[in-house]
DNA sequence: CTTATTTAGGCATTATAGTACCTAAATATA
DNA sequence: TATATTTAGGTACTATAATGCCTAAATAAG
């Protein structure tokens, strides 16, 4: 079990958009994508769905067509392509959802609180033009 | 969505044993501590059979029963228990578990591994007896 | 105009975690 | 011994995320 929260989607968003980024011309397919991340095509086209719905990325229909790039590469940090594949990050309060807690101050809080920063912040820091 | 990994039979398994640790005698019922946790009875039970497996509880059966701390609270730590609910905590190499990547030095590696040590570390230092 | 390529989007399937239920076994108490 | 209490464990149900499949729409190229 990972202890970190990580789904595939994210994985696949983040290095697709991290090649098209380093293309010549900046437009890939889904298909090549799918192929060189040695992934479900499938999967891949739902994942630029999303993207493509979030503004990440311009399409590109029929041949020679594919994906191209919306933003400079600089300006996209993990973070955000996270938060658009998972959904916005949980910060704060009791990580399991809690309202009332058994235990007055609950030793998880200021651990968790702490981890939950520095993933927050460490995602942030990560733009698709470090690759 | 959670940044971190943590799901609610590990939060009902650590809460529950430090009830346990903290009442006098040292032992309580599913019943008792579902409605001091305000959790579901079900779910509780089906988690004191996981701690009951791997030996952290001694059970009590009949009235005035329940279930007994079978270790010293300060020897359990909440990653003894975190292991226990969502299996062995999968440390190193992709956090998404490939084994080859499109990027030579695919910058997630240092990053999510630094993170993760971080969070196996605290889940190690916290222990029941801190509560 | 026809064909091949490629994205769009809905729907179906699968996997997994979470939750609930039911019966058996044990045991204290009356 | 009879009864109430409580754990044991199997099974089944539910919710959700992940994944896969199929058809439609768009478009470049011949």
């Amino acid at each position: 079990m990972n202890l970190i929260n990580l789904s595939e989607s994210a994985y696949l968003a983040m290095h697709s958009l991290a090649l098209i980024a380093r293309s010549q011309p900046k437009r890939l397919t889904v298909k090549h994508l799918a192929e060189e991340l040695d992934a479900s095509q499938a999967h891949l086209a739902k994942v630029f769905q999303t993207l493509h719905k979030a503004g990440y990325v311009e399409s590109v229909r029929g041949p020679a067509g594919g994906f191209v790039l919306k933003k400079p590469a600089d300006d996209i940090s993990f973070l955000d392509i996270y938060e658009t594949m998972e959904g916005p990050a949980n910060m704060g309060h009791c990580p399991f959802g809690k309202t009332k807690c058994a235990f007055h101050n609950c030793i998880f809080t200021k651990d968790i609180h702490r981890i939950s920063s520095d993933i927050y912040q460490t995602y942030k820091k990560i733009k698709l033009s470090d690759f």
